[in-house]
DNA sequence: GATTTATATTAGTATATTCTTATATATGAA
DNA sequence: TTCATATATAAGAATATACTAATATAAATC
């Protein structure tokens, strides 16, 4: 896992904006999607980016795939990731995301997304 | 300073050398040149892109430009400056830059670069 | 003033990235 | 089997990036 490759990466307002609501926890593609009111197809994009650089993993469950922070990197570079959540607590944007993340999780039901 | 920006100008192979270089203060631009075995100009562009983020500052002296960190930069993302070194110090062609870089200086005579 | 040295900028090309629209796949439900 | 939902991939256009070669600027020296 290169570095610059991982900076490159997390280069982008959206693809920062997911990291932040993944470190609170796995989400699966429409929650993200709902979060940030990006269209499913740009969300797919980012996390397939994302996961090909070492820095998400997922996994499917039913028609959903979860997606979650991988534990390699974060065991690879544990003080670059504690490094991102204090950078994150900073953004201007973080705390509406995560009321919305909080919203879109309570007004979900079962077996829908 | 945003911070997708911040990531976005570190995600180069040559730009994090030359901040590892800069880490351990102000450099010419000629100086970064010889260590990096790069073109003159690479070495300026990436410097003024590095320095129109904010990531580094510049000062003039007779004919040569010396860079460095910038102060703000660092006051003002300390954490990932932190985590900057510890990165820094697991890439594998860091020693070596840093070993040519001792050498360069080493070399070097008065009013000359 | 002419020349040399250090640095920056411009022009042009090749490649990468991002976004939108359309389409494909895969699972569950009717 | 058909339909709806969740996710991924492909195609095409617009923009950004990186590199090389050539040129400009600016200071120092002769």
């Amino acid at each position: 896992m290169e570095l610059a490759l991982i900076f490159k990466t997390l280069g982008d307002d959206i693809r920062l904006r997911i990291l932040g609501l993944l470190m609170g926890g796995e989400l699966c593609v429409c929650d993200i999607e709902s979060v940030l009111g990006i269209s499913q197809v740009n969300v797919s994009r980012h996390l397939a980016r994302m996961k090909s650089t070492g820095i998400l993993t997922s996994r499917k469950n039913a028609q959903w795939v979860y997606y979650s922070v991988n534990r390699t990197f974060m065991e690879t570079h544990p003080v670059l990731l504690d490094s991102l959540i204090v950078e994150f607590k900073k953004l201007p944007g973080n705390k509406s995301d995560m009321k919305k993340l909080a919203v879109v999780k309570r007004n979900k039901s079962e077996n829908q997304c």
